[in-house]
DNA sequence: CGGTATCCCTATTGATACTG
DNA sequence: CAGTATCAATAGGGATACCG
């Protein structure tokens, strides 16, 4: 785990996207809540307002972490899914996960869901 | 891999504390350049600016993960060093790393440190 | 050296209303 | 349903100067 330019580090590669309020909990509710999300699942999961969950996706689908895939018109239908990129960041989110269950004690949320 | 409250979700919580623009990487000094940091280290090898960087720092500091050390008053030196907690974190940062390092080309840093 | 104190600016976010 | 548009509030961050 050595890296040569910190600008270019992988882990600044990695921060850069997913380092932010959001993007991290929309990425694990596809690895908790199923493979295919709808826009207003993650709006009622996450409860974040509609502008923000849209510019976050559109950063992950460009990054290539999620794929959009719209399949009806008339009742406008869309789902996002994760790609290959985006299934890899398993190790990521269970690292994530585990840090967080052993110090249950760690962060100040409270509210409940 | 499952969590029973949004709020109170262990990914959650871990991102809560280190999901800004600069933890991650400060953390990331520490296991990539050695266990024992110091306020200018750290303000170098990154580039913030003072204000943010104390204040990062002071939030690691809270959340467990970092333990400052003072060890000279006159020419007032202190170190910070990871505590356990925050060794624990490494399995994040070489996933963070690891999938970095499988896509090289995603992000869009280009400046040489 | 290890920070604090200011000032200021901009990006992110939320709230809300609206559209195809 | 899946977003976009708009507006206002605020937090994050940079630059700089300063202090013990």
């Amino acid at each position: 785990m050595k890296s040569i330019s910190r600008a270019n580090c992988p882990i600044r590669r990695t921060t850069d996207i997913l380092s932010d309020q959001w993007s991290f909990l929309i990425v694990r509710e596809f690895f908790l809540e199923g493979r295919k999300r709808r826009f207003q699942d993650l709006q009622t999961e996450l409860g974040l307002s509609p502008n923000t969950l849209s510019n976050r996706l559109k950063r992950l689908e460009h990054s290539g972490i999620l794929e959009r895939r719209q399949y009806s018109d008339h009742p406008p239908r869309a789902e996002y899914h994760l790609t290959a990129k985006g299934e890899k960041l398993g190790p990521v989110m269970q690292a994530l996960y585990d840090w967080g269950m052993q110090y249950p004690d760690t962060g100040q949320a409270s509210e409940n869901d």
